[in-house]
RNA sequence: GACCCCUUCGUCUAGCGGUUAGGACACAUCCCUUUCACGGAUGCGACACGAGUUCGAUUCUCGUAGGGGUCGCCA
């Protein structure tokens, strides 16, 4: 394809008395490229809405561009403030900022097509005065359609032509007044100079009436690209009901962190030429190039999704785990007065979860000492008599410890375990049974060091009583 | 029904006329290991079909099938 992105763009010598008749020469200007979002506030931000929004967003961010945000709320019907409050926090929970737009405000304002009805105003007259409108018996009014051939030149489809269509005028303002997406998009879009529109494919086929729009106002077309759509694994299209549809709902609620499905969301419909998969911001912006945008559409893998969370999951310092984790924590009533230990605790679980929300249960038994005894596990444990003792003589010899690190601990242990002549291997699963309930969890070094002595021998001594019946 | 887009392992994809068709996720096995994991190694696994163009097609063209989209006083 040769439309690159025309951060350069040429145009022909426009001062001929300097030159004379069909000078050759060309200014080459630089345009800075403008680009929008363009959500409907009916619902949740969708992935789908969302990856635009990204590839948007990184178009502007990697040319030094503008990333506008424009709501397009223009059915009173259906859009309500509730949902344009959801998409804002969204996308900024991703990490997106936007130059112009609800809250930042700019030039082009105002963002909220609700509020631009003088503008669309002047636009209808114009049309109005070329006499490409004509009004229905109950006021609603038609676009005139130019019926020729048009093109759309697309960075991501190519070339495509539509046959002058046969289909009836479009209406572009209802009888009260209002007007219909087609014509408050186009003259948006003209209205704060957008030099490209990335959407989602699903509009490639209406392209050609925004053209004709385009066209009827003497305005030239931004160059496009339709990205292709997010689908759900089989194959049929996403709505809001299905797993991984909704940002707020399966990503913020469910324990995802921004990075992951940022870069997540980036590898649906566009492959970076890096050699890994897992890219940060900076790199991605780096990267991308809107013409290297697939053509064809991509199922959502909640699997892949995973991956992507647990890998950034596991390279945050222990202090930003914690705070990540914070509210899913809260939610399950845990809570702490020493941020150090707790940190340290989500700390050690890291590379046994993919999920924020998997972190309470692999956590709990730090927070608190009346944690639960799994019941498979104390039927294992009691099957061996001998199970009590050891545990019993790795007590003893963990209270003569003197220092209360890891190592020492484990010291501890081995020569309990050597007294007894058996691997240490035999003891640990008991103590970590006895100090979390559970039969998996960190290193059981880890956890008492973590919990500190007093309340290690203390655990001990519980478990021994409730559960091995010592 | 008309028009538009698309089609490589189960999934995301690399490939841009000649490759043992590569990688990632998932799955399986092994190693590591006090558990669960992480990590490492190996394996499994694809060019939708049919014509043509060509010395040679995954790659180019056409057709078929399949999938998706659009044809609103929704966006």
């Amino acid at each position: 394809m040769n439309w690159r992105i025309p951060a350069i763009v040429a145009t022909p010598c426009f001062i001929p008395a300097l030159c004379g008749q069909d000078c050759p020469h060309y200014f080459f200007l630089i345009m800075s490229i403008r680009v929008r979002f363009a959500p409907s506030p009916t619902g949740d931000l969708h992935v789908g809405g969302a990856r635009t929004a990204l590839f948007n967003w990184l178009m502007a961010r990697k040319s030094g561009g503008t990333f506008i945000l424009r709501v397009e709320d223009t059915d009173g019907a259906r859009n309500t403030a509730e949902a344009a409050a959801g998409i804002i926090k969204g996308m900024r929970w991703l990490g997106l900022d936007w130059d112009e737009g609800p809250e930042v405000g700019g030039d082009c304002g105002p963002y909220f097509q609700s509020q631009r009805k003088d503008i669309y105003d002047s636009y209808f007259k114009k049309l109005e005065d070329a006499g490409r409108v004509y009004a229905e018996a109950d006021g609603a009014m038609r676009f005139k359609f130019s019926r020729t051939a048009i093109t759309v030149h697309d960075l991501v489809c190519g070339d495509v032509t539509f046959a002058p269509t046969e289909e009836p005028d479009m209406t572009i303002r209802r009888p009260d007044g209002s007007y219909i997406f087609h014509f408050v998009n186009v003259v948006d879009d003209i209205e704060m100079r957008m030099t490209h529109v990335l959407r989602g494919e699903d509009h490639l086929s209406n392209t050609w009436k925004h053209i004709d729009l385009f066209n009827a106002f003497g305005a030239t077309p931004p160059t496009y690209a339709h990205i292709p759509l997010i689908l759900n694994p089989d194959g049929s299209k996403m709505s809001k009901r299905d797993e991984g549809s909704a940002i707020e709902h399966s990503y913020m609620n469910a324990g995802f962190l921004p990075a992951a499905v940022f870069n997540y969301l980036c590898m649906l419909g566009w492959t970076p030429k890096a050699e890994s998969e897992k890219l940060s911001r900076e790199e991605l912006t780096a990267l991308f190039d809107a013409d290297a945008i697939h053509s064809s559409n991509a199922k959502f893998d909640l699997k892949k999704a995973l991956w992507f969370n647990a890998q950034y999951l596991r390279e945050l310092s222990p202090e930003e785990l914690l705070k990540h984790a914070l509210p899913f924590l809260a939610a399950k009533g845990l809570a702490w007065t020493n941020d150090t230990m707790a940190a340290a605790a989500v700390h050690s679980v890291r590379e046994k979860v993919s999920l924020l929300t998997e972190l309470p249960e692999w956590v709990h038994y730090f927070f608190r000492e009346d944690y639960p005894f799994e019941a498979d596990v104390v039927t294992k444990l009691k099957a061996k008599p001998e199970n009590a003792g050891l545990l019993k003589a790795a007590a003893e010899q963990l209270a003569l410890a003197g220092e209360w690190t890891e190592q020492g601990v484990h010291d501890a242990v081995e020569a309990a375990a050597k007294a007894l002549s058996v691997k240490p291997g035999a003891m640990m699963p008991l103590l970590r049974f006895a100090l979390s309930g559970q039969s998996r969890g960190p290193g059981v070094t880890t956890i008492a060091h973590l919990i500190g002595k007093e309340k290690t021998l203390a655990r001990i001594e519980r478990a021994l009583v409730e559960v091995m019946g010592a």
